[in-house]
DNA sequence: AGCACGCCGACT
DNA sequence: GTCGGCGTGCTC
């Protein structure tokens, strides 16, 4: 038998198929997915790699796999082909893929040693005199390799009674009265009537336990067992299931007929905030269930992760899993396994669980769909909707898109068969929308007040902490993160290798680059002019919250932005203290509007609704509007009806005017007529090309190649090549960036996809730099 | 990425 | 004549 493989670490000259051959002894055990380890290259340097294709040819020229590893850690069928389309689509690498879809903890590292017949030999190879595969071949070098899973499973050892009753009676009868601790355990053995006991239920030194091995009474077992899960234990099952309201039920009979029929189906399921779509995916899941099969649910990020899980846990108990990359990897590994073998059916996590091995599923749900961390901004740059949609129709399941606020894309979709839209329009307490107010910042600054307040704004905020109830302020990060820059000659203080101002850190009093991460301390004097005045400038989090203390008497204020939740429970203990009323004003990020149910909050204030509109980016106007409905939406869940203000400098915007009255339909007619206009997608795909190097004249240079190519070899397409051009991010880590824009028609993009992939792997030189993202969704 | 091969200039 | 520097091409 021969077998194609892909190595699991590849540059893109590797990425690709190698054939092996494979020994009788191990043919029956290999099968498309299986972990392998192969001799590689010259000097036969063992490698892991991943079984892609079977056949039954025999080659001479071929090496021979190596060793076969541990098939718990496969892979299945279903998620070869699934690497194999998704490299095709993503113009990546099959290794990227592949890694995403084993645990860290299963992958390997091996050791290759080298033991040569003495120190001259090894001299004269590295100083290129004799090649090391040659010697490794004429037997001279002798190749040692070494190979472990990074992370081990735990292991629970067992003792074995090798005996029978009447034995064992016999030999406590014969045992020295002085040897205590060997009575006690054999007469552990007799009081149970197990044979084989759980080690951690002795408490006899390790000594009397070996010794009794040694004299063939005991035999030691070792069992795989799984770590506890610290998240699952947090909750305990109520079992309660809710009844669904009229359109809830509606829209779970159309999803439930697809279950039921194993037909692959997308839903937009639409409904406003508050509307109870979580409800609608447990009858749902419930159902699944029934027929044996997993539910895999995916939030847009971490932080959510716990939130839907604690409902669910609530509903199913102990079938949930947990999976999210900032789990550590023998918890990944751990929770990977029990996917895989089904023992958990439910499996709730960010975008990198759209790659656990579930084998029979049932239902996927992308909650909150519209959200853009689905996608992937680092290598593979997959889209987990788009990987969902390729899981549910192999395992002929329905697929549910969940939002307040749908993406243009799906909303798109859902004029054709494939997706089927479903409208939820109450919400299910039956509470009304909130009421909007729109302030127009410029009138506040006309008539004199410079606060980051407008005048409604703080009356009503009074207003609320006198009945106690409670306020959400919605600050955009972006728009008042801190420059550092002197007053008297206007130098900014920039990171030295991406060119963007440093952001202003209180606490420490350091400026850090939000791209790549670099740190400095600020000097007292501004280092161009020397002035004094050097100070940072802006407003933070940190100090809004002080502005709010300040202004507004009897004010309990909580922060919440990714810094201070950045520590462990800091955010359960954030919900929870919210909840119990402890803070009166959430001041926050991203992070307080999306799906959280605080039932005493009546006003939302959004300080500047129009930061998102500034971003030049094709999707600027669909962020806001989503923002803006979303934080909205945080407002009258409980009894009391909710209000919102926004504040803004655009109010004429479509986005905040849409978003203010609470209407999709006027602001998607008009986000689709412009993307049309514009040739963005929904209508027109995009692939958007970077070229960077540490050089600028180079990185320029090869992007006017490319793009010269690209435009003869596409010439006659309906693709616009735009650019190049300096990147939005001109430069970053060190390196300068050009960017080259492709819009597309859907139905050209395999072959266009082809010409792209061939331009950039005939770029060879070692410092330039090409990286390709398809359907990006940030230009930027 | 490594590693080997090969072509060319510098040096005993 | 040979040592070593790097450019090129291949890895089943």
């Amino acid at each position: 038998m021969q077998v194609d493989v892909v190595l699991l670490k590849t540059v893109n000259q590797t990425d690709r198929l190698y054939s092996y051959n494979v020994k009788e002894s191990i043919e029956p055990f290999v099968h498309i997915g299986s972990r392998v380890l192969v001799p590689f290259g010259n000097g036969n340097k063992v490698q892991e790699a991943v079984v892609f294709q079977l056949n039954d040819d025999y080659n001479p020229k071929y090496k021979s796999v190596y060793a076969l590893f541990d098939e718990d850690y496969d892979l299945n069928h279903e998620i070869v082909e699934l690497i194999k389309e998704l490299k095709d689509y993503y113009l990546s690498k099959y290794s990227w893929f592949l890694r995403a879809c084993i645990p860290t903890g299963a992958q390997l590292s091996i050791e290759t040693e080298y033991i040569y017949e003495n120190e001259e030999m090894k001299q004269s190879v590295e100083n290129n005199k004799v090649s090391l595969g040659t010697l490794i071949d004429e037997g001279k070098v002798i190749q040692k390799v070494r190979y472990k899973k990074k992370n081990n499973e735990k292991s629970i050892k067992y003792i074995r009674l090798m005996i029978d009753e009447n034995e064992l009676e016999n030999l406590i009868d014969n045992t020295r009265s002085n040897a205590i601790n060997q009575k006690r355990i054999l007469n552990q053995f007799l009081a149970s009537s197990e044979k084989v006991i759980d080690s951690r239920k002795i408490d006899v030194p390790s000594a009397t336990i070996n010794s009794l091995v040694g004299k063939g009474i005991f035999e030691i077992e070792n069992r795989k067992a799984y770590r506890e899960n610290i998240h699952r234990l947090e909750h305990e099952k109520n079992g309660m299931s809710h009844f669904l309201t009229e359109e809830q039920q509606n829209a779970f009979d159309s999803i439930k007929k697809t279950i039921d029929n194993n037909e692959h189906q997308s839903f937009l399921l639409h409904g406003v905030t508050g509307s109870g779509k979580t409800e609608i995916y447990m009858h749902l899941a419930e159902e699944v269930l029934k027929k044996g099969e997993s539910v895999l649910i995916l939030v847009p990020e971490i932080s959510l992760v716990p939130q839907m899980a604690q409902r669910f846990v609530e509903r199913f108990g102990q079938l949930v899993a947990f999976y999210h990359s900032k789990m550590s990897s023998s918890e990944k590994m751990d929770e990977w396994l029990r996917i895989k073998y089904g023992d958990l059916k439910i499996i709730i996590g960010a975008r990198s669980a759209v790659f656990t091995p579930i084998e029979k599923i049932g239902l996927i749900v992308i909650d909150e769909e519209h959200s853009s961390s689905y996608k992937s901004d680092t290598q593979p740059n997959y889209n987990a909707k788009h990987v969902a949609t390729l899981r549910g129709k192999h395992h002929r399941a329905p697929v549910v898109f969940g939002s307040a606020t749908p993406s243009v894309e799906t909303y798109h979709e859902s004029f054709n068969e494939s997706m089927q839209y479903i409208y939820l329009s109450k919400r299910a307490n039956n509470q009304d929308m909130p009421k909007g107010y729109l302030v127009d910042m410029r009138e506040e600054l006309k008539d004199g007040n410079k606060s980051i307040f407008s005048r409604l704004l703080e009356l009503k905020i009074q207003e609320r902490i006198a009945k106690n109830e409670q306020v959400i302020l919605f600050i955009n990060k972006k728009g008042y993160s801190s420059f550092i820059s002197c007053r008297e000659c206007g130098h900014v203080m920039k990171c030295p290798h991406c060119d963007i101002p440093l952001i202003y850190h209180k606490k420490g009093h350091y400026g850090e680059c939000k791209v790549c991460g670099y740190k400095t301390s600020i000097p007292k004097l501004c280092p161009t002019c020397s002035s004094k005045y050097f100070k940072y400038f802006g407003i933070g989090t940190e100090k809004i919250e002080e502005m709010i203390i300040k202004k507004f008497d009897d004010s309990k204020v909580i922060r919440m932005d990714s810094l201070s939740m950045s520590k462990k429970n800091a955010l359960s203990e954030a919900y929870e203290d919210i909840k119990n009323n402890v803070f009166n004003i959430v001041l926050g990020t991203q992070i307080v509007a999306k799906g959280h149910d605080f039932k005493n909050v009546t006003l939302v204030g959004i300080l500047a609704a129009d930061i998102n509109l500034n971003v030049p980016n094709y999707n600027s106007s669909e962020v806001t509007y989503q923002l803006l409905t979303q934080a909205m939406g945080r407002s009258g869940r409980g009894e009391s009806k909710g209000e919102v203000v926004i504040q803004t400098y655009s109010p004429d915007h479509y986005s905040v005017l849409a978003a203010l009255q609470h209407d999709y339909k006027m602001y998607i007619d008009y986000e689709l007529s412009i993307r049309k206009e514009m040739k963005y997608p929904p209508f027109y795909k995009l692939i958007n090309i970077i070229i960077s190097s540490p050089n600028d004249i180079e990185a320029n240079k090869y992007s006017y190649g490319v793009a010269k190519e690209l435009k003869r070899s596409l010439n006659g397409t309906n693709a616009d090549i735009i650019g190049p051009g300096p990147a939005i991010l001109e430069k970053a880590k060190n390196l300068y960036r050009y960017q080259i824009v492709i819009k597309l028609l859907e139905v050209d993009q395999s072959y266009i996809k082809g010409i792209i992939s061939n331009i950039s792997k005939k770029i060879k030189k070692q410092t330039v730099f090409i990286s390709v993202d398809v359907d990006p969704v940030s230009l930027i």
